[in-house]
DNA sequence: TCAAAAGTGTTGGGGCTACACCCATGG
DNA sequence: CCATGGGTGTAGCCCCAACACTTTTGA
């Protein structure tokens, strides 16, 4: 067998958040070419000696100066063609949800990084370079999937929260109004999700909000919230592709 | 920059059928070194010129004879550290499920292709080379989550089946036993997923059976089943991934 | 007439949606 | 006292598991 031809490998990270109850993802601007001076999604090649999930890992320290505080999970790959006009490159894309007081903003190789709200970068003329709007859209489905029977949205609160800080949580990803009663009641109720933490907090008028945590010996990204918390059917859903599930895939 | 480090890229093939009520893998015996004359998935290196999934195609086809008859999914890419004694090799793996027709064990490149008890090749002294026996058990994960919530399962029927047949799909796959009452109402009554020939067939002693197909214009791939066809709960739960959907599904 | 497989009816439980209602706080 | 948000109760609907029962065939 001859020598087998070889392809530099590049991993994007879509790096996702809720700020003012609307979902943001981690872009960076270009200093180079190609797309120099559009926003991408951070990411770079494979280095020798590095699983995917390492690089991952590494660019987006290196690019945004923020340290992947929960779990990087895979999307799946694209490529290698017609993706990138350097020539052929494979992509391994990575999803992380991260907490809305990361340290945005943070400089690194590229020229700045900043939270977009995600929104903007789904347009049909999409701000992103390369097949990265693609790659977005796909991190925000699965996004969405997984927190159906994950307790991964907790990722987004902190260590403490209220079930109202949790909900809107749910809301700005699912893009759909939930009735806090009935989330309340399904929040408090579901096995392996919260737990009281038995303090309260005062947010303005209203009666004080009991705190909440994950639960003790719980798997942020593992499937264990029997029943589901189901999203609400959308009105025009979207053609789907299930990496994962879940819930959720395909390309 | 200086030059990116490059990967040779292979691809591998989980191909699923059903074979007397139980799921079915297929695999080659390897004709060179690493791992010659183990077990291994089809599968190879990516060539200039084609995506992974083009190249996930011909591969199949070169190997065991068999061209794709339905939909090639992504499952994810594995790699490239610590999977192959030749170094670093990232590898894409891909999903099919085929309807046990297929013609099996017919010849290629390799020492012969054959359908395999998928029970055999995931035992923890697996005869799988490589990683491929963890690339399986992601593989039957993401096939008996998908067919949950969409029309896939009819894909290992043929065109024409009737209730039983389908249902005994389910059950190879999902590894448990179902009510034929209750799922021959909810195949019936869900819509966009199967109609009636207004055939029915005789299958030795019993009432003959009615024939059923596809539902026209539904996407075998497509997330059509609401509410979808839930599997039993395991008595112990694998800790999961979700490649795509379904859930489910991530990797 | 009986066994076997296909297919229908029914019943009880659980989750969900929708909403009425009560609780605790600030102004 | 009232506005505001937190939290509980409940009624009706739908789905589902379980299983009794009917239908249609071969032997």
């Amino acid at each position: 067998m001859t020598s087998p031809l070889t392809f530099p490998i590049t991993v994007d990270i879509v790096a996702l958040t809720v700020i003012d109850h609307a979902l943001h993802c981690l872009v960076v601007r270009r200093g180079i070419d190609p797309y120099r001076g559009r926003l991408a999604l951070p990411g770079g090649f494979v280095r020798e000696d590095e699983q995917t999930h390492q690089a991952a890992a590494r660019e987006l320290t290196e690019e945004t100066g923020i340290a992947p505080p929960g779990h990087l999970e895979q999307l799946r790959s694209y490529g290698p063609l017609g993706r990138d006009p350097r020539g052929p490159i494979l992509s391994v894309a990575y999803l992380l949800l991260a907490p809305s007081f990361s340290p945005a903003r943070a400089g690194g190789d590229a020229s700045g990084a900043l939270w977009h709200p995600v929104d903007a970068l789904l347009t049909p003329s999409s701000p992103l370079a390369f097949d990265h709007a693609a790659i977005l859209a796909d991190g925000v489905e699965r996004a969405r999937s997984k927190i159906e029977y994950s307790p991964l949205a907790t990722s987004f609160c902190g260590p403490e929260f209220t079930i109202t800080q949790l909900r809107t949580t749910y809301e700005a990803i699912w893009g759909s109004p939930l009735d806090p009663r009935n989330f309340h009641r399904k929040a408090t109720k579901t096995a392996s999700f919260i737990e009281a933490t038995g303090e309260t907090i005062r947010e303005g008028a209203g009666r004080p909000a009991a705190l909440y945590r994950l639960a003790p010996g719980v798997d942020e990204t593992a499937f264990v919230l029997d029943p589901p918390l189901r999203r609400p059917a959308s009105p025009a859903p979207a053609s789907q592709e299930k990496g994962a599930p879940p819930p959720s895939a395909q390309q």
